[in-house]
DNA sequence: TCTCTTTGCACAATCGATAGTGCAAATACT
DNA sequence: AGTATTTGCACTATCGATTGTGCAAAGAGA
């Protein structure tokens, strides 16, 4: 075995060590010989060398060719936190599946940059785009049609492509119910005394809100507006809406409905600066999960969006030639406190 | 403007408009037309036109001819985790500034998986390797080598080439002590009542367990071997590894370092069988960060490994033309129990 | 043996950008 | 005016693969 080739065989290279043509070694290689006709033992011949020389096709040139990469991109608001890691880590086994390679960016809940980015990776000619909780999904796809893109909206709806979601109204309403339902019938919980942190004008936040309220006037028979407080999904507005809220109340409210564990963060921060009783007696339900948060000193139930279903929804709508530009609901689960549900990290074997 | 042209418009499509060659469209589109004295006004045009038309060069004909791609890579063991998806966030923001396109992929802590992977990243003629948490860095390496890819390792230390790493005996000295202190002076911890769980064979488990042992027999004067239980990475593994404790003692240890997040995880799914009480008197340390561990109903402690510094350091070391084969340690960071930190999440702008 | 078909492969154009080279026109200089 | 420079750009090969087309040699059929 002769090593230290500094460059890598091409099949040029094949084509001389094997004394074909190079669109043989080609053919033999991306496996088209048969319809080329090319005999059995000239194909085990290159096949042999490029065995022996480690041959790998140079994706740059076949995608120049073919203008197909093999690359799957997937645009993702941001990817420190559980949902959305996950959310890359079962893409990743999806499109690694289809033997291609996945390409997982960030946009930072930013409309601009996402299309920048979408830009970006079309330069690449992906083959395919996921473009999961974009704020402005109608912005990146008009960037993704004119390059003739193929793409669907996750987590987010869009309105020209199709889109596969939780089912925010649903997974509001479980939620809300399971977290009046935590109070005992003797300390029954008043409308006033459950509140929702978090969230903002997007399509996800309105249908969490209005399962949250529906429920809440169903079962509490009552829904102030004051109960609302959307914060956005910044960690640090969302504490100051917390201290806000305490400074002018003296307390926190009973129960607590948290619209993603992006806003259970800025609970934290506000935890941090307050003693363990200020939470004893609270419930809290947060749309999201995380193993950690469910283990919370007081009861943290929690909705796990079901990203396996969502993802292998979205890759089967892929498929289809033109999909209408359908909603496709995925019901989401509720976690009951302490609970550490297994995730992607299992399927891993572990040596030594 | 004339929208709902299919194909993307190349040099040769400018080239036509302007009534200049391509390769002067290519010159005045990439910067060199300084250098090959283009007129002020042809590049002007030409720009205009390019903005007009919306012009973005086809990395790959760009990669293929130069074999340069502008991709960088990241490979990492998983995704779903909070240290690697902050890794993967902060590597990403790096890549971005420097103009290329940040591709991460995770490849599960399977040695083949790892030179498999990285082999798919170079047949996309990628420009450099970050190689997070590798199992065996050496085995890359040797694919990289052989391609001629230049690479470095972060997390995990190869022999070959530079290594970034968080000093994991002094995080190690660190996390131990700060959990020996925890414990007043009127009920101090014995030798036998503090257990380290999880961990493998590796560099960094190595060196996390030899600062342990090195702290405790320096403050407790004792280091039963029976102390240390090496779990693997394996949440379940390491579950089992707890329940088997609790089954032969009847009780947890009063207090425990953890290895990992990951073993971490474990751990919960052991609370999850158990009530509240069983934790109640327990402190616990954690070899990483996590913001929602960090709020557990009995004190944790976590060592956060600084990852802004390390890939900082990375890139730093990526620039030199022929860098040693050095170990660079980074300081990790105790936090204190109940401890929100801001992470990358706060760098972005919250509209709505 | 001679035509007809099938087999097995080589040739060459192409994808979109880059970069070395060469050459006409414009300008400078004597 | 005549030569020497400089300016401004076009030409062309190249990166590594894919694919439509063409053609010689081998085999089949009469």
């Amino acid at each position: 075995m002769k090593n230290g080739m500094r460059k890598k065989a091409t099949i040029y290279d094949l084509s001389v060590l094997s004394g074909s043509s190079p669109s043989t070694v080609s053919a033999v290689l991306n496996g088209t010989w048969r319809k080329r006709r090319i005999k059995e033992a000239t194909a085990a011949l290159i096949r042999e060398l490029a065995e022996k020389y480690q041959y790998t096709a140079n994706r740059q040139a076949q995608g120049l060719r073919s203008s197909r990469s093999g690359l799957v991109g997937l645009l993702l608001p941001v990817h420190d936190n559980r949902y959305f890691s996950s959310m890359a880590q079962t893409f990743e086994a999806h499109v690694r599946s289809k033997g291609q390679c996945p390409i997982v960016v960030s946009a930072s809940r930013d409309p601009q940059e996402e299309r920048e980015t979408a830009a970006t990776l079309i330069s690449y000619s992906i083959d395919e785009l996921f473009i999961c909780g974009a704020t402005d999904p109608d912005g990146v796809h008009e960037v993704c049609e004119k390059a003739g893109l193929k793409h669907i909206n996750i987590d987010l709806p869009g309105s020209k492509v199709p889109s596969v979601i939780s089912d925010n109204y649903e997974g509001g309403r479980m939620l809300t119910e399971a977290i009046i339902r935590q109070f005992p019938a003797d300390k029954p919980l008043a409308p006033e005394e459950l509140y929702l942190f978090g969230g903002r004008n997007d399509h996800a936040s309105h249908e969490r809100i209005r399962g949250f309220r529906a429920v809440k006037r169903d079962l509490l028979a009552g829904d102030p507006d004051i109960c609302i407080q959307t914060t956005g999904y910044s960690p640090n507005n969302t504490r100051l809406a917390f201290e806000a809220f305490y400074e002018r109340e003296g307390r926190l409210p009973r129960a607590l409905f948290v619209n993603s564990s992006i806003n259970f963060e800025g609970f934290l921060r506000f935890m941090a600066g307050h003693p363990h009783e200020t939470f004893s007696e609270m419930v809290v339900g947060c749309y999201d999960y995380d193993p950690f948060a469910s283990f919370l000193p007081f009861p943290v139930i929690m909705i796990r969006q079901d990203i396996e279903s969502m993802l292998a929804k979205a890759f089967e709508v892929m498929k289809e030639p033109r999909p209408a530009p359908t909603v496709h609901m995925i019901r989401p689960e509720l976690i009951k406190p302490r609970t550490a549900l297994a995730g992607p990290l299992d399927a891993l074997k572990d040596i030594d």
